[in-house]
DNA sequence: TCCTCACATCGAGAACCATCGATACGTCGA
DNA sequence: TCGACGTATCGATGGTTCTCGATGTGAGGA
């Protein structure tokens, strides 16, 4: 592996599309609402999303994330309120950058963790689509 | 085993809450929102109704009810949509129901399936108090 | 240059999940 | 009453995921 670590470009390459919410492949220009998700490829792109918020772990990331002064912090920061070992929450918190919800910035050592804007927003729109459907 | 088949009260006897997002542990009437998911209980809460939504077929299924004239189905109008069996599909079924996201409804010998209402809704105003968009 | 720190990756073990065929169950029509 | 039908459950299997300790990598300080 001669790959360079904290090279966000290198980082990206075991996944084949870079960021499936800011990419979608729907054709839209968020992720595809949950009407539009009885195709096939539009349920897998919005499960992908889901997945990733389908840990407890990861969701309590994102809150702290969310609720930090600056919505911003490090890995230092997020260790030990989850109670998990440094490399689990590296893990996690991986997983999370490559669902798009969560953007990494390095500075010095410290790798800083932030809320991707509109990564969340977007996720909104795809499920209140469905919830306006008249019944 | 002496429980009675189809009926919807036996069916929870597995599952210690009855339905996450219909009786919430932190106290709210609806699903906790993201910026209290630093709490790890509502994190959990949190993450196990997005882990219904965490599998493409699940998603189909609920996009396909969703886009149902009468916005139900039953378990033989959705087997050959998502090209799984019938066990799978009303195991997937199943999930969704127990995250209260659909609701089941017996009609003879069909068994009808319908969004929970308020349910989907919930889940949204978790998501969009995180991204401050007063919704 | 060497050491320490912050973080990522690796490899392994355990737990979980999706899927299926077989089967049990209740309802309805004959 | 009986058989066909729609659906749920069971048990097994293969794949995925969570978690950790060990280790690798780069930045910064002495």
């Amino acid at each position: 592996m001669d790959v360079n670590l904290w090279d966000s470009e290198a980082m990206t390459t075991t996944v084949p599309a870079p960021l499936p919410l800011a990419t979608p492949a729907g054709g839209g220009c968020c992720a595809p609402d949950l009407t539009q998700a009885v195709d096939p490829e539009a349920a897998q792109e919005l499960a992908r999303s889901f997945k990733a918020l389908a840990d407890p772990t990861r969701v309590q990331l994102l809150a702290i994330v969310a609720t930090q002064p600056g919505a911003e912090a490090c890995v230092c920061d997020l260790t030990e309120p989850v109670g998990l070992s440094q490399p689990t929450v590296s893990h996690h918190l991986k997983i999370l950058v490559e669902a798009g919800l969560l953007e990494r910035k390095q500075r010095g050592r410290w790798a800083y963790f932030s809320l991707a804007p509109g990564a969340l927003a977007s996720l909104v729109g795809s499920l209140s689509a469905a919830t306006q459907v008249p019944h």
